[in-house]
DNA sequence: TAAAAGATCGACT
DNA sequence: GTCGATCTTTTAA
């Protein structure tokens, strides 16, 4: 079974599924801990809402993909896409626990504790050194590689809750994340988010 | 420890 | 021209 097979299925399904997955760049290895997924067209909070554009090709991709965009001007922020029939679906890599290259990922982030060189999306890419280039790199045979593991993370260690810093469709609970891991970030609402809570 | 505001480039309309 | 699936720094308690 190919990496994109296993990938191949909608975003909520996926999603819990990579928890604890490796993604490998180099030396820098990271373990996922904290993962949000995208259903796509349907998705108001998903950058594929409306159809492709340039920016989102890649989600209209196979499944199987890394998909790289940056936010703010200064993060880089990394999906990997998922799916059935090149739909755009995609989870978005949120947080992480670095388990291998230490050093490196520590040169490039001086200011980070250890627990914090990968903990949140920004974060994580930079420990990992990804840049635009890597947008579109097959997970299976690129640079950068995914290791999905052995055994699953059991669902009774898996918590759900809303995704984070979304302003639209902030509601829907398709945020993953493995509990009582540390590396996990704190949730947040978006710093514009409109009006107060609602309820 | 918790809360608030600044930074900064590409994509979209 | 405006916004963004954020992170870092600063200030207050």
């Amino acid at each position: 079974m190919t990496l994109a097979e296993q990938l191949a299925a909608p975003p909520l399904e996926v999603a819990p599924r990579l928890l604890g997955a490796l993604l490998r760049h180099g030396e820098v290895v990271v373990r996922l801990s904290e993962v949000e997924a995208y259903a796509g067209s349907t998705d108001p909070g998903s950058h594929a809402y409306g159809g492709p554009t340039r920016r989102n090709a890649t989600m209209f991709g196979p499944a199987g993909r890394l998909y790289c965009y940056l936010s703010h001007g200064i993060h880089i922020c990394a999906n990997i896409t998922v799916g059935e029939e090149h739909g755009p679906g995609a989870v978005l890599l949120r947080a992480g626990e670095v388990v291998a290259g230490l050093d490196v990922a520590r040169s490039r982030r001086p200011r980070s504790t250890d627990r914090d060189l990968a903990r949140g999306p920004g974060r994580l890419g930079q420990a990992l050194g990804l840049s635009l280039g890597h947008d579109g790199t097959d997970l299976a045979t690129g640079a950068i590689r995914l290791e999905l593991p052995a055994t699953p993370v059991p669902a009774s260690a898996i918590r759900t809750g809303p995704r984070t810093g979304l302003r639209r469709a902030s509601d829907r609970p398709w945020r993953y994340w493995i509990d009582a891991d540390p590396t996990v970030s704190a949730y947040r609402r978006h710093h514009r988010a409109e009006g107060p809570e609602a309820g």
